[in-house]
RNA sequence: AGAUUAGUCCAGGCAAUCGCGUGAAGUUAUCUUUACGAGGAAAGUCCGGGCACCUCAGGAUAAUGACGCUGGGUAACUCCCAGGUACUGUAUUUAUAAUAAAUAUAGUAACGGAAAGUGGCGCAGAAAAUAUACCGCCAGGGCAACCUGGUAAGGGUGAAAAGGUGCGGUAAGAGCGCACCGCACUACCAGUGAUGGUAGUGGCAGGCAAAACCCCGUCAGGUGCAAGACCAAAUAGGUGAUCAUGUGUAAUCCUGCACAUCUAUGAUCACGGGUAGGUUGCUUGAGCCAGCUAGUAAUAUCUGGCCUAGAUGAAUGAUUGCUACGGAAUUUUAAAAUUCUUAUACAAAACCCGGCUUAUUCGACUAAUCUUCCC
RNA sequence: GCACCCAUAGCUCAGUUGGAUAGAGUGUCAGUUUCCGAAGCUGAAGGUCACAAGUUCGAUUCUUGUUGGGUGCG
């Protein structure tokens, strides 16, 4: 059975894990994201987003890149080892670009898979 | 019917799959069921409040800032409604050489005071506010150049030059006199008032700017939910108690013992402050909808009904089907039918309200003006 | 979320009781100097004073509204 939750457990919270992730160095690059990760001792993967206000400026174009990535990563993480992942989108988007987002993903996150 | 301008309204609906947040119920320690889940601007943070804390016994004044026609509305306002005045546009009418006046209508106004005071108005110009006299005009003197006096009509400068037009008057001129217009003052009438009307008096007070300082009047204490309240780990430090160790002091001086007090270190326990973190503040409110009554209106009273987001690395997404309104094309006298297309713009609550400002797709409605066609 | 600040030449900055031509340094270009270059000297170009309205005879300056950039508060 596939679990595609996305509850509470699969969220970095602190600002503490969120720095630990990032003093791990290990990133990947794409045209629209760049993933930042770290392995972790849990049973399922974690996800923290990082939207600056340089991609674009108003919220609900921000808002709206965050839950485009979080879904994408709702529909994977469950094929994934555990890992502490951080994502920054580096492009704006829009609904047009979702299929290129899409493919972009799965390559970036092709090193998680079990 | 079309166009333009101004204002108001709307911001689709139903369903499926995988997911998210909050509440409730049940199972229980992560699942199930169910209900609800973003705007007209949630935005800008430009004003006004509620609420909370701080200062003060309580208040007032000053300083500083904001506002400024009148009346009303409101919890309050720099907001809203109604009215006045001024200006601008359009139309009509009247008179005319230009143009002016009246009426209607639409819009705009930071619309108190410049005879309370201080300062400013570059260049040009004689002179930029105490008035003054370059050219000119007139009178007198002088052979003449020019000098003395009168004058502010005309010329010239400038954004702006000390009422305007006409007639009289005069040496030439001048509100010097008169008529009309403007202005100021006084009286009466109308109006709650801003103000308006009528009559009389005055020959004219006197330039612009207060979005220069300022004066007058009114209002405002400060800080913002990261306010504030509660719980409270680790580390460090504080206070108290007990125990242990050590040092010093006083009782005339020295030594020893005992006791007291002080101080230091360590251990244990307790206490309070307080950081991370958590809980709360948090959504029933100047609330929304409908109706009656009062009022020109803004709005208010009353009656009935309703409960409608509370996240916190921050909840509404992804994929898809049907369809309303709309747009385009074709058929058709029209109604209507078929096909295609769009199904979206601006934009995301962060304590809560009232406004203002700005952004905004397709449309709908209302009012005014213009054009064309028909009766 | 709340409270604030700034915008002038390619770059760094002056310039405010409102006055017409908006300056300085540096950089750029041209000339001069030198055997050649650097430095020096002389000259020139380069500005929508962020944008849009308003007040005023006149606005970089005063007022209001936008746009962009930045700062502080846990």
């Amino acid at each position: 059975m596939q679990n595609y939750k996305f509850a509470r457990t699969h969220r970095l919270l602190k600002a503490d894990e969120f720095s630990s992730v990032f003093l791990f160095r290990k990133v990947r690059h794409g045209t629209y994201l760049k993933i930042y990760f770290k392995p972790n001792e849990l049973n399922n993967s974690r996800l923290g987003q990082v939207v600056s206000k340089k991609v674009h400026k108003r919220a609900n174009k921000r808002n709206y890149m965050k839950r485009v990535i979080r879904e994408l990563f709702r529909l994977n993480q469950a094929n994934w080892k555990s890992y502490d992942i951080v994502i920054r989108p580096q492009k704006y988007f829009v609904q047009e670009d979702f299929s290129l987002i899409q493919d972009e993903f799965a390559r970036l996150t092709k090193i998680f898979l079990k």
